[in-house]
RNA sequence: GUCCCCAUCGUCUAGAGGCCUAGGACACCACCCUUUCACGGUGGCGACCGGGGUUCGAAUCCCCGUGGGGACGCCA
């Protein structure tokens, strides 16, 4: 039998991190093993469900190259299924109809906590034989055994077993004639042949209710896995003020894909001392039986660095693609300025992000918006910085190749002939192409400026140095 | 409240009874490199939650405590 794993996020949020690491883990179990993944959009809460949540779950799953073998398939479009399913589960009196209103049902969990019990239905309606009716309050309650425990193997926990007992008779038919979580993922994982069923720790205690309903349909039971949650910085739930952003949010603040994926996989499982994985290694190492069994913060630090390793690997021509993306994105015309691919190779050591590459690029592709005060006064006023400026001026408009190396030379050249360090001509000259005392080393810094621009900003430094 | 789960540096983790003077990575600090900022290099700081067992020997096994997390819906 072939292995399977499936994703089945609910489409009421964007693909947040937690769900993106389950959905990796999921689509790595499935590559390791030869397996198949499958995408299932769990949208039977009309309520909360939009198209907008769906299209950021695909668009998240695809930006990370996590695409599906099959799918995604819609809940919502499979409503005669779990009908006819839970018909046939009424008719071999595993289910039956209850009528309590949602106040008396709040008013029985109440009394319970009261006496200090677990708050569930008590199964009034467990024995009654009610006949179905048209009624508001109408749904059909699972019949959970009463005694006895439930047993599994989790991949992940290891032995859990469930006493019965603290069952109740969960609701597998809303009074709309929609299906509850717990039924329709049964009788979706049943007929999506599932046969391993990886998912977020939140759903452990789901776990033996869903056994229950698989024996009551005399099925296969699949094997589970259930992944420790991932806690914000501060050791919270995740939530929107920490990474529980969506996926696509990680693009706009200008991490890469691979960045995130790696990040992703080793909070919570590892190889070793090993931090950096291909997507290749991920597929060939991963194991989900080596994932962790404790909950993990968050921590952009780490995410930072990674992303970083990958901006200095990889290929610029790439990198420059999405540059410019957040070029534009900062109301930049990527026409006006240098080869973002250039950009790339000059800036990524010493910036994290793509985000911050963009800002950084800023100088290259529109005026110098702002002067750093600080810089002006001791770098462009200090003594002999006009003189070198316009050295350096008529140098440049002299050289013969407009590249980085020649740049170079005359930076040095001017330096020699005066006998002054390379600081002392580089800085005047940073600030005059910047307005800051900071950027990529000077020859790249003026070469990517382009001649022209390059000469005018020495123009307007001399004029402003004056001042 | 009830049930379930978890517990190694600030963070992510290695560790499957002797290999542990507890290793790596991020972060942090110092120094080196240097035309700025970075990158890089070298070094440093830094942890087995507490208490009982078991054992010749425990970070590793067991129990209790404490702390953290999850769940208890006609949400998933």
């Amino acid at each position: 039998m072939i292995l399977r794993t499936r994703f089945a996020p609910s489409p009421t949020g964007f693909l947040h991190i937690g769900g993106a690491r389950t959905a990796l883990y999921c689509w790595l179990e499935a590559r390791h093993r030869g397996g198949q993944f499958i995408l299932r959009i769990e949208d039977t809460d009309r309520e909360r469900s939009t198209d907008a949540a769906v299209q950021a779950i695909l668009d998240g799953m695809h930006w990370l190259g996590l695409d599906p073998d099959e799918g995604p398939f819609y809940q919502t479009q499979r409503m005669d299924r779990y009908r006819a399913v839970a018909q046939q589960l009424h008719d071999a009196g595993k289910a039956y109809w209850a009528y309590e209103s949602r106040e008396e049902l709040d008013a029985m969990r109440a009394a319970m906590k009261e006496r200090g019990e677990k708050p569930r239905y008590d199964g009034s309606a467990r024995d009654a034989g009610l006949p179905y009716r048209d009624d508001p309050n109408r749904v059909l309650r699972f019949r959970n055994p009463q005694t006895g425990s439930v047993v599994f193997e989790d991949k992940i926990k290891g032995r859990v077993e469930w006493a019965n007992a603290e069952l109740d008779d969960f609701v597998m038919l809303r009074s709309g004639g929609f299906p509850t979580y717990n039924f329709a993922v049964v009788v979706d994982d049943l007929d999506m042949r599932i046969t391993e069923v990886i998912r977020g720790d939140d759903h452990v205690n789901n776990t033996p209710r869903q056994i229950n309903l698989y024996e009551a349909l005399g099925a296969a039971v699949p094997t589970f896995a259930h992944l420790p949650m991932i806690l914000g910085p501060d050791g919270q739930k995740l939530s929107k003020r920490h990474g529980a952003v969506g996926v696509m949010q990680y693009r706009e603040d200008g991490y890469l894909p691979h960045a995130l994926l790696n990040y992703l996989v080793r909070l919570g499982w590892s190889h070793g001392d090993q931090e950096i994985f291909s997507t290749k290694q991920m597929i060939e190492l991963f194991d989900i039986a080596k994932v962790n069994h404790s909950a993990a913060r968050f921590d952009f630090a780490k995410l930072g660095w990674l992303n970083q390793h990958y901006l200095k690997e990889g290929d610029p021509r790439e990198l420059g693609k999405e540059l410019a993306w957040h070029l534009e994105w900062l109301g930049l015309d990527v026409a006006k300025g240098p080869d973002p691919a250039e950009v790339v190779v000059a800036l990524r050591e010493r910036v994290q992000t793509l985000k911050a590459m963009a800002e950084q690029a800023r100088i290259w592709y529109a005026p110098i918006e702002a002067w750093d005060d600080k810089a002006v006064r001791k770098h462009l006023r200090a003594e002999g910085a006009a003189d070198v400026l316009r050295a350096m001026h008529v140098r440049l408009a002299a050289l013969p190749t407009w590249k980085p190396a020649g740049i170079h030379a005359l930076v040095a050249e001017v330096a020699t002939e005066r006998g002054i360090g390379m600081g002392k001509v580089a800085q005047p000259l940073r600030v005059a192409m910047t307005g800051t005392a900071v950027s990529p080393s000077i020859e790249d810094t003026v070469y990517l400026a382009g001649r022209d621009v390059a000469l005018k900003r020495i123009d307007d430094a001399i004029a402003r140095a004056a001042q």
